[in-house]
DNA sequence: TAAAAAAAATGACAGATATCATGTAAGCGA
DNA sequence: TCGCTTACATGATATCTGTCATTTTTTTTA
């Protein structure tokens, strides 16, 4: 975990179209000021739950796993993240633990912001309260969901449905149907809420059907229409 | 659906406790002078899920069920209200048309706040929108873990957390033992995201472990203790 | 109060998934 | 490059849980 430089929080929200583009100038050369930026390698964690919320991570590059550990060390991703993206606000927001542990799926480059920092600017700007309100509330939304989803709906779905939120998050690369993302079954397995077997088989099962291709950790898509019928997601 | 008067917010806030006590004296006229208060029948729809939300619904006196509705036309509850409790406010923050449908689990009197109303407040009052945040956040964790759990742990497991929730919830009668609330079969089992036939099995079973007796549709509870170790809930 | 409707109990059965076990392949560090 | 560790594939098996069907009980309604 190194540190990185010449980072400007101006730039970034530019590009990447973050949350923080609610901020003025002088906000943003705040947060600028007391950020602290490090690289994190594969695998490597960012922050754990259970610990006390020091702030929020805003991923300036990178890809994020954000998941909940559950009884047998087996867990639970809740959430993808990707540039742009800020993690750890629910829990800093309400002065929480973290109730989700952060690992990078590739080499990310992630800014940290303390939780005095943060706290100041959504207390002191009003935009930027009804912003978090807003992304909360999708949040919510999209868990609730999910919810439902996965309760009732047999793993077969679920996969489906996880390699299409893996393409939908991290898109394709430029053969234009290979998902932009280096992930393992257990992961996947982890996403659809079952176990890295089935996951296996059913993404064999796929591939059989030919309407996904293996490419050691990377997944082609040969058939998006008959994977969404899969998925079986009406709307 | 009966209209009832003689309703005023500001004996509301204070017996409930509800979000709402955060604001100022002219604020809970303000809301007092243009909320709409009905009675609704046990069974009778609040609101529906894919309707446009119109705004939020406080209940005054009730028990409520928020749920989603499923494929196969089951639903599952993400959510019990009480007196005090707001509902629909997640949708009509932001913008969306309600995600959830609530049902009245008994005869409850409810208030309507129209979303000009509500978003006006929330907007003008920096300290009730982080209110909103603090309860987006709260209701977040609590069904990020929900999933974790339903994903990953049995029914009967699942059964006795929804027992226990259902006392925390609702609380207990008279006698102590016996949970305060009138609930079917079939809705503690889309509460604990199983079939009606598979919770009543295990209900059964709890019962001949001499951990609960089923009187009618209430449930007392004999063994506390048992219970909790059932629901596997180690924190 | 009787009849009809809804909810619940209960048994039989099937099947989807998890679990276990074992062999293989791939990645990584020394 | 070798050996070690970590992923992965895959078969056999068990079992939990859902589905279906039938009966009984409770509730509602006329």
């Amino acid at each position: 975990m190194t540190q990185f430089l010449n980072t400007n929080c101006q730039s970034c929200t530019e590009n990447s179209k973050s949350i923080f583009c609610a901020l003025k100038t002088d906000e943003i050369e705040f947060i600028n000021s007391r950020k602290n930026g490090k690289v994190f390698e594969k695998g490597e964690l960012i922050f754990h739950e259970e610990a006390a919320s020091k702030g929020v991570f805003c991923i300036q590059k990178g890809k994020v796993k954000v998941s909940q550990l559950g009884i047998d060390g087996k867990d639970q991703i809740l959430h993808l993240a990707k540039d742009g993206d800020v993690m750890g606000y629910r829990a800093t927001l309400s002065g929480d633990t973290y109730s989700c542990s952060a690992v990078a799926l590739e080499k990310s480059h992630i800014c940290f912001i303390p939780k005095e920092v943060f706290l100041v600017l959504v207390e002191s700007n009003p935009k930027l309260a009804l912003k978090f309100i807003y992304l909360l509330s999708e949040e919510l939304k999209k868990i609730e969901t999910n919810l439902t989803k996965i309760t009732q709906r047999p793993v077969k779905e679920r996969i489906a449905q996880s390699l299409l939120l893996l393409k939908n998050k991290y898109g394709l690369e430029t053969d234009l149907s290979t998902i932009n993302i280096i992930i393992k079954r257990e992961e996947i397995a982890n996403l659809a809420g079952t176990t890295r077997e089935t996951a296996t088989r059913i993404l064999y099962h796929f591939q059989d059907d030919k309407i996904i291709e293996l490419k050691g950790k990377k997944i082609k898509i040969l058939n998006l229409s008959r994977l969404i019928i899969e998925s079986n997601i009406l709307d």
